[in-house]
DNA sequence: AATGAATGAGGATTCATTCAT
DNA sequence: AATGAATGAATCCTCATTCAT
């Protein structure tokens, strides 16, 4: 009973505050965009009052923010990208694009929240949309690094456009399956997604 | 050119008012989405009072409905789809491909928007979502048509799922259009997405 | 063929479109009152736009104001009272209340639309609540000429007061049967109040 | 009297605001009904901006719905119902409905409001109309309780009929009163009232 | 670490009314 | 006799944010 303070759950906790504020935050955000997202709506579905949000972000652009980069961290654990592969590159580049369909399966938020942002063009942009575009930046970044060892004759330009094609591919499968849901295969179709780009790095390579 | 014309201006021209209120709603949504786009904005834009939209438009989820339809027929025709076709498929893939690219290029707020509004999901879905996603499932089917005949061998279902990478790709490059703006060749991506269509094509008929 | 215009109906016919407006805004203001009733909703349910509401009528008030007057007139024709009766003043009185009772449940909205109008205390009276005072105090007036005859022994003042006494019940016992709806036989009530009216005339003529 | 309480003034005192709140708005609603009382009017009159008003009410609704609560509680504190009563019956009916008279002279506000909600009769009924209805239908079996005992011969109906007549002419009266100002004495038309509901029960009585 | 209360700006929409035709 | 279009003021209500406690 000295200590009752500290096990005395539920009062002063930040920590999980902060959880519960994200958890609802991005649920919200990832079904209605940045404009769409109220604090009061928020403050309802955590169970906290509005000012406590405040409490523990800057404002508005600043919860999103955080949500964008707690999501992008949750996807990036769903990934689950194996360390370095063996195998034929086509086999790589299918368990990899398997990988990321299912990813985007289990945690949708992220990305549905993240192409919205990226889609709206405001006169001040939204930091979230900075912070979508930067993780994204890397993402391609880090794609384009594993396509050049997987297709070594590509050069730099070439391996840049098809990382660029892939992404694209990724995101509009992704759009396809949130529009007409459990209906299309996504796993499926990244696997076509897949075999289709590896293709086209063969040819580009004997193009060059 | 009477006196008549010159002389009222202003008083009582519903199709004119209607057509400058669509245009300053259809910026506006194209680049903030449903949520972002304030009645007052498209008022200040377009230079009518806000009671008179209402007029018009029964309410915002009828104007941006509106929006949706109108944009969608510019779009259709900035197209421009050709007659006939001579030529191997291949061919024929890529210079549609390319206008379709153009069309991106130039008419941007139909897709933008629409993607927007695809990606929400919010309880009451906007009647805008519901056009839009009408209006892509008649493009799908019209390019399912073109696709069983360019490519006889293959079946339903492989035409099917030929389309909706054909527009997942589409859709995909236009978002990394959207984002990175014009560091990225539409034109040139779209051909290569017409090329690697084509090859997926061969070898869905192959596999069969 | 000549005298088309005048045959061919529905196309410029004043008196008949006053009554559709007046018909719709007895409907609507007899159910929600001054404020309650907009030009738009009676627009709506009469099918004439509202600006040629405001050709047959002046403004809201007046249209209100209208509707009082029509509205009482059809309450008069519906009380259907009788010349000169025979009989007892208390079968006078009595049949007298029992026209009343079912005149105001064949046509309520007169006096609910007064009622309503008469509560209200606004810095700028509607002229509709100045009409509905008037005819209520020219009612007044016909029934203490009635009573004065029916019970000779009554000085004015003791008439004034039985009549006022009168009213108040009618209403009262409307209010009733108004928020009740049928579980409330009005006629029975004001059979009741009839006899309760006729028993304190005879007593007050005693006390004199 | 501490400083602190001289400092902070103005800041956060929810159960003060609230009453203020409900002060303005029993003043509004109490003249002009549920349509004409518009938040606006109500910030004005209390001070506070109406987004306040809104962290305290719900909606417009749930403000007059309070606002019949309090005032109904206040019309009852003024009724003062003495607790024992001695005399005859028709004594202590007059007493009762002297006392009422008077609360109705001082507090008018509760039974205006509540006759106006309750004539009105619009699809979606406002809480207030229900609340009012539900403490009117209290009221009225309380009233029926105390008829039972003064009037032990009559039978459960006639009872019932009885209140409901005592309910309708102090309704009417009060009606009267609020129409026709200070003129009408309304302590002595109650006086007659309940010399009038006494006989009548007299008479009921005898009829069985 | 948290929150009750407050607030000005802005949200969508309806209002009564007008006027040119 | 009637109406399509327009309009400024007002409607209810939500917004993001602040601040004293």
């Amino acid at each position: 009973m000295t200590s009752a303070q500290t096990t005395r759950k539920k009062r002063a906790n930040g920590v999980e505050s902060r959880q519960r504020i994200l958890d609802a935050a991005v649920e919200i955000a990832g079904e209605r965009g940045y404009d769409g997202t109220s604090i009061a709506a928020v403050s309802a579905k955590c169970g906290l009052p509005a000012s406590s949000i405040y409490w523990h972000f800057k404002d508005k652009d600043d919860l999103i923010a955080a949500v964008i980069e707690r999501s992008f961290e949750a996807w990036l654990t769903a990934v689950e990208l194996p360390g370095e592969e063996t195998g034929t590159p086509l086999e790589r580049v299918t368990v990899m694009a398997a990988n990321v369909a299912k990813s985007l399966v289990d945690a949708p938020d992220f990305l549905r929240l993240g192409l919205m942002l990226a889609l709206e063009r405001r006169p001040t942009e939204p930091r979230g949309r900075t912070v979508f575009l930067q993780v994204r930046d890397i993402t391609h970044r880090k794609i384009a690094e594993v396509a050049a060892v997987l297709f070594p004759d590509l050069d730099e330009a070439a391996v840049d456009t098809l990382t660029t094609y892939a992404i694209a591919g990724a995101d509009g499968l992704f759009v396809q399956r949130e529009v007409k849901g459990d209906a299309v295969d996504l796993v499926a179709l990244f696997e076509l997604h897949a075999r289709v780009v590896h293709d086209a790095a063969t040819r580009l390579a004997q193009e060059r």
